[in-house]
DNA sequence: TATAAATAAAGAAAAAAATCACGATTTAAA
DNA sequence: TTTAAATCGTGATTTTTTTCTTTATTTATA
């Protein structure tokens, strides 16, 4: 689909898609600019930037159509393009994620987790089975997942991530503070919890 | 201490500060802006140019001194300035954070979490306790605290807020997918885990 | 000691992102 | 109907961020 949306602009998207969906669901069918903008503290103009992207016209002294821009950002950011993945790590954050049902209409589904607590095993969430990780590489060829989710202790995550790895793992979304270290072909996505809070912290609060 | 960072610039400092802290365990003293530069596939100048904000000088050759950079990026994202905070909801993400150890080496600490579910009030994390909501407002005063991490379902999360807000909660952490509604002296941090990966989908996978 | 290689430092250049500014359009109100 | 206000669209400008280039320094090696 169109890719090569830089990060930000990406990042932008999805909060406007937020508002979108608040926006239909209170039946509000048209939204402006300005109205964004205030919401999310950015200047208006980039709003209109980023909805140029989109193809989506909107109309003087009016505003955008909810629903084209929902439809619109949904097409740009591949929604409907389903990438199945794997969770590694059942502890409370691999929980979290695998209810998070959001996932799924985002494009992205949870086909099961893995663990190494034998008790863990065998449970069901979200109506996603926990393997053992032995089991991993075998479902990984079987059902051809390339698409791991790594919430493990920081201790275990770059022997976990060498296991993924062997297992023909491709990309690694990586929820540990471990900075993984991985041959060229694997693509690592650090999402860096505490980074994220110290950008907060840094801005408005020491 | 030493703010207005970019926002850019602090997430690759707790990046760096990460290699640091394996670098220490590996009992490894110095290290290069190549090293780093590769590890995160970035220009090695762009790492002196990061590390020279930190006024932590390096030697030719050679590189800089783990031990020194590590402390230099703790004192300037400010990890020895406590701050206390609240877990407002506490579902799996919830408790997934209050389990998350590394906040209060990064000089966030977590002091009680909050629930509307009875059978979850009372019940213990990680040495903290799970209030009632209820409680909140008291607590909030009491411990002055201003600092709520949001992780309630998308649909309670603009009327939490707005009693978090009543509470004289001024920073919100917002985990739930709902943008949120706020007056301007309140500031909101949306952790937007969707738009994290649709960035990383968009790039390498669709 | 001389030479080569690795690296830091710092300025220049390029690229990317955000903001500004203004004309055009549309709707509502006078 | 005229005027005013809101809003889009877009080119220009500014700011920020990244990359490139060069010079200087240090260490290891011949």
């Amino acid at each position: 689909m169109s890719k090569n949306i830089p990060e930000k602009i990406t990042n932008r998207l999805t909060l406007y898609h937020s508002i979108m969906v608040e926006y239909l669901e209170a039946g509000i069918e048209t939204i402006s600019s300005p109205q964004i903008a205030q919401r999310l503290g950015i200047d208006d103009s980039q709003v209109r930037k980023d909805f140029k992207l989109l193809n989506n016209a909107g109309k003087c002294r009016v505003g955008y159509m909810v629903k084209d821009l929902k439809d619109s950002i949904e097409k740009t950011l591949g929604f409907a393009h389903a990438k199945d993945a794997f969770i590694v790590g059942a502890g409370h954050l691999g929980l979290a994620l695998a209810k998070y049902d959001s996932f799924n209409s985002y494009g992205l589904n949870i086909l099961a987790l893995f663990d190494n607590d034998p008790q863990k095993v065998d449970m069901q969430v979200n109506n996603k089975q926990i393997f053992h990780i032995s089991k991993l590489p075998n479902l990984t060829q079987r059902l051809g997942v390339d698409i791991a989710i790594l919430t493990v202790p920081r201790q275990n995550a770059q022997p976990v991530a060498d296991f993924l790895i062997d297992s023909n793992i491709k990309y690694i979304w990586n929820f540990t503070p471990a900075v993984l270290k991985v041959p060229p072909e694997v693509k690592v996505w650090n999402e860096n919890l505490m980074g994220s809070f110290l950008q907060f912290a840094c801005k408005d609060i020491i």
